[in-house]
DNA sequence: TATTAATTTAGAATGATTATAATTTAATAT
DNA sequence: ATATTAAATTATAATCATTCTAAATTAATA
């Protein structure tokens, strides 16, 4: 998994850099640069928020992981990197993962002469537990 | 168009306001708050930020115009509010206006359960002005 | 023309992210 | 094991788009 990938980079691999790691592996809350940094402080008491952005950063631009923009203010991330669909929930501010098969393309491709190299798709509402806790009221 | 609309919510029409809505009006490029400022300033000395950003969120809130954020840091408004893909070329960091026929859909939807109630769609590549420059090179 | 609530304004505040510069450390060769 | 050194970590400051604030101005109405 990732750690093979910083080895290969060239990049050492800290106890800090094996935290991030170990939290972002098969993580699919899509957590945001300080939640992560607030879950490991307590181990890493020394942690700091730079070192989370640094490495978060190596992992993006190396391609292990995406960034998501699909709040306004705050950036969150996505172990992994494939291209994929993303919910905000409008009532519990959760993120989800969401395919949406007939919005899956294939990159790159070219339309109307623009070349699209990647693409982001973000989906707004309520997830299914929102929705059911509301109408079950 | 948008003037009428001001009037219709109860809203003050104010020479500020009037220059932004016209200054929207049409415009395909998609500008930055502080785009705006900028363009705008000269005509009108007193015209501050403030304002462009209290008049955009209006407009926004009022479903008259869409933010962007298919940039990381800055936000950029469309006076086109009905929903549509753009495209961010990496090159000359234009946005552009990009409809794919087929991730098209209509909203609201149920996908697996989620209520999704918009939806944003981000391309992200080379334009065709800055393609054929390249190539033809 | 007076009244008043809404708007504008300059500047301060906010807050996520990035930069800085000194200290520490992982990895390698000795 | 140890020394070496380039890379990483850290605390803190800086950045910068956006939002807030409170005083001054103004559009709309009577």
């Amino acid at each position: 998994m990732m750690i093979k990938k910083f080895k290969n980079l060239g990049l050492k691999l800290t106890p800090q850099r094996l935290a991030i790691l170990n939290l972002l592996e098969g993580n699919a809350k899509h957590p945001s640069a300080e939640e992560i940094y607030n879950q490991l402080k307590p181990q890493y008491p020394s942690l700091s928020l730079a070192t989370v952005y640094n490495t978060l950063e190596i992992l993006a631009k190396a391609g292990e992981l995406q960034e998501i923009r699909i709040k306004a203010d705050k950036r969150h991330f996505d172990p992994n990197p494939a291209p994929h669909g993303h919910f905000l929930c409008r009532s519990c501010q959760s993120i989800y993962d969401l395919d949406a098969g007939p919005l899956e393309i294939q990159t790159p491709l070219n339309i109307k002469g623009y070349l699209v190299e990647e693409y982001t798709l973000y989906f707004y509402g309520i997830c299914p537990r929102c929705w059911k806790k509301s109408s079950g009221k």
